[in-house]
Parts: structure tokens; C-alpha cells; sequence
DNA sequence: ATCCCGAGGG
DNA sequence: CCCTCTGGAT
């Protein structure tokens, strides 16, 4: 689709935003980073369940570190990939307050030297921390961006360069949230539901899908 | 049963 | 590229 087209699409489906806080709700660099990276392979409701009391038993990365890995699995044991994520988490913090004066990084190279943060954890926080024009890709958004022709790409870096490319600036904070929920819910894998999408007179996959009935 | 709002490792 | 780690949602 043109690039004309892909912003109309966009400015669709954020008027429509299912999610208007998301994440947000955590607002600093620190609460932001340690939610998203318990957040793989789990829902946000999981993640919002534990952070209150794991944030109040240990409020900034000195005190995260020092509760360590063994200290941090009990506020997490609900939430899936516990195990990895306690680890990941007390080493990150050890790492912030060592290297970084207990500050989160604003650099990408930084961001991603971090244990359990990959290119999308380091993207949405850039994003929402930091006001960058990031755009995080999920297997959602890869297969929304592939799917609608609005950003299409093999890999999911050039579905992130196409998306950052054709997403309205104004749009760009958060983008991602309501693009991986837009996936997850509406322009699902299996049995996408053309006929209850904001965006579907900005996109042509809808003529493969039929109507309920 | 199957898939994930991933990342790390082989 | 493939696998594993985990609880939860469907």
C-alpha cells in the first residue's frame, strides 16, 4: 500500500486504541525496563499483578540488585519464565548500578548489553522512556505489517524500518502497544476479524476473509 | 493441545 | 535456523 495509505491506516486504529495506558503506567526508565523485560511470553495483567509489591520491596536498581535472583523469584513465581527472568533482572541491576550510576542506559548498544534485553525490550524503551522514534516488533506486529502490505518485510528489522518510515510521527509514543494488541485481538493469526477493524477500508486483506454467519 | 506482548544459546 | 524456558489464555 502507499505510504499516504499506510498513515491513514495508522490514524485508524490509534483513534481507536483499545489500551489507552499500557505501559505507561510505569513512569520511570527503571520500572519500565525491569516490567518489559518480565513481560516475554506473558500477558500484561500477569506483569501488573507482581510489579506493585516487587517495586515496593525493592523501589530502584540498588535495592533490586541486592535482593538478587533467589529474593526476586517470589514476587515473580506467577508470571511465566520466572526462573530466567529473576536471574536476568538481578544481573541487569547489578550491571546498572556498576556500569551506569544505577541510571537506565538511553543508548541502544547499552540497552541491548543488558541480560534479558533483546532489540524489542530496548525498542520500547526507548520509545517510552526516552522519546525515540522506535518502533518494538513482535510477532504480531511482523505479521500485521506483512499481512496489510503496510509494512512488509522477511525480516522483522525491515518491518521496523518500514513501520518507523510510514507511522505519522504524532503517532509514533507507544505505537507499538496498540499495534501488538490490534494483532493479538483483531488481525489475529488464525481467523483475523476484518469486520470489526478500525483500519479495513485502508487495507485489501479483508476481501480473503469472510464475515461471521 | 497450542500459542504467546522474547531472549539467549547451540 | 532451531531449541528451551514457564504460566496463562483459549
Amino acid at each position: 500500500m502507499s505510504a499516504a495509505q499506510a498513515g491513514d491506516f495508522l490514524r485508524a486504529l490509534a483513534m481507536h486504541n483499545p489500551a489507552p495506558e499500557t505501559e505507561l503506567r510505569y513512569t520511570t526508565p527503571f520500572t519500565l525496563l525491569v516490567a518489559v523485560v518480565l513481560s516475554a511470553q506473558t500477558t500484561d495483567a500477569a506483569v501488573n499483578r507482581c510489579t506493585p509489591a516487587l517495586f515496593a520491596a525493592a523501589p530502584g536498581p540498588v535495592e533490586m540488585a541486592a535482593l538478587g535472583a533467589e529474593g526476586i523469584a517470589p514476587f515473580i513465581r506467577t508470571i511465566g519464565l520466572w526462573q530466567g527472568k529473576a536471574k536476568n533482572v538481578a544481573a541487569l541491576c547489578s550491571l546498572l548500578v556498576e556500569r551506569h550510576g544505577g541510571e537506565v542506559p538511553t543508548d541502544r548498544a547499552a540497552l541491548e548489553a543488558l541480560p534479558g534485553v533483546g532489540r524489542k525490550t530496548a525498542n520500547v524503551v526507548l520509545n517510552v522512556a526516552f522519546g525515540e522514534s522506535t518502533m518494538a516488533v513482535d510477532t504480531h506486529i511482523f505479521r500485521l505489517g506483512n499481512r496489510t502490505g503496510l509494512a512488509p518485510g522477511r525480516t522483522p528489522r525491515e518491518v521496523e524500518d518500514g513501520l518507523v518510515r510510514r507511522c505519522p510521527a504524532e503517532l509514533l509514543r507507544d505505537a507499538h502497544h496498540w499495534l501488538i494488541l490490534h494483532g493479538r485481538y483483531v488481525c489475529k493469526a488464525r481467523r483475523p476479524e476484518c469486520w470489526r477493524c478500525p483500519a479495513a477500508t485502508h487495507c485489501n486483506y479483508g476481501d480473503k476473509v469472510a464475515a461471521p454467519g
